[in-house]
DNA sequence: GTCTATAACCTGATAGAC
DNA sequence: GTCTATCAGGTTATAGAC
């Protein structure tokens, strides 16, 4: 139990190489990254990669699973505490996502596309699919709106949240819409987004 | 002017080529699809795709440009029409995009994604982006919603259109989201999302 | 653990026969 | 126009020295 006293510095050569990945999957994708990019961004030989990972497609599966945990873990928790209210559960999911997603931009067109490359693997995907499914959340939309299909509303609202980043390429290049402008309009979506939610949740 | 008296058939095989590069490079991806993979798909010989395409980039660039034009062709011209009403512009936009994905529903998350590899090229995308952003529509906004920066407004109804196809993987895997009732849904959002988009639009 | 050198394989593209 | 055979280059992974 208190065997390991030090805390793990992340300094290790295991870490730089996990952290090189990171940054090259996430920006090109599995088939566009070569060994050799991980590598020279980690700063070390292509050898060493194979020697702690094995292999590039072991070291990819364990950046995705890390991927899909950051992409589904501010969201599963949230939708299954079975102590807030809807609109608690709209206002934190909407803080939480555009927060994470303003530190790390290209989280989910990295992860949906990879999902799509390999549809079958990533056993992830269907646990946070009935985590979801099964979720408070729907289970209280379904109660409050009886005419609605769930879906219908949880797919709209992470649309809402999550589409500004998925599509920044477009909207955001230069003299469109500059970083700091799109920062604040995020920003702004913290407040609006569970706003305009509420008022679609109670019309009718 | 009444030289080319015969219409093309479509079943040259320049065209089977172009078919079969559709659907592998939307499928994977530029870089995880091999030319291999498309001669296969074609029924022809790889030496035969670089006869008519001269490279794997060539003939990239060539369906790129067909899906751009598909993904922003359903936008841009009912964004820009100055006859028509806000409201009128947002039923269209909504019926447009469902129906033109439910159709391709793989083409949001193609086009995103190679767009992200490899952000300066793609002039396209730039042009869209002035064309949106200087349109009739974003002019009818402002106007009508001086508090509100439009994009905001224009993000949450593409969000809203796109999402459920980009994140199909992730919804519509078999046992918690058939096909049949995915269908169901999305044309049943033809109706919703103009509907509470309006709402948001009229509120406070 | 870390490196250099190289093996083994794959991929895009072409030469040349038909 | 279409094919087979093959080249040239690049990529992953490993062997072996240090």
């Amino acid at each position: 139990m208190a065997k390991k006293i030090k805390i793990e510095p992340d300094t290790s050569t295991e870490e730089k190489i996990k952290e090189a990945a990171r940054k090259v999957f996430t920006q090109k994708g599995y088939a566009a990254t070569r060994t050799r990019d991980i590598a020279e961004e980690a700063g070390i030989n292509l050898a060493l990669l194979n020697y702690y990972f094995r292999s590039k497609e072991k070291l990819f599966e364990i950046i995705m699973m890390e991927k899909m945990h950051a992409l589904f873990g501010v969201l599963v928790p949230v939708l299954n505490d079975s102590t807030t209210s809807l609109e608690k559960k709209i206002e934190l999911v909407s803080v939480n996502y555009i927060e994470l997603l303003s530190h790390t931009p290209d989280l989910p067109l990295f992860v949906l596309s990879e999902i799509r490359s390999s549809p079958q693997a990533f056993g992830e995907r269907m646990q946070a699919n009935k985590l979801i499914k099964d979720s408070h959340f729907i289970k209280q939309l379904t109660e409050k709106r009886k005419d609605l299909h769930p879906l219908q509303f949880l797919m709209s609202l992470l649309g809402m949240l999550l589409f500004p980043f998925i599509a920044r390429p477009v909207f955001g290049s230069v003299g469109v819409l500059a970083q700091k402008e799109f920062d604040f309009l995020m920003e702004e979506r913290k407040r609006l987004i569970p706003q305009w939610m509420k008022l679609i949740l109670n019309s009718n």
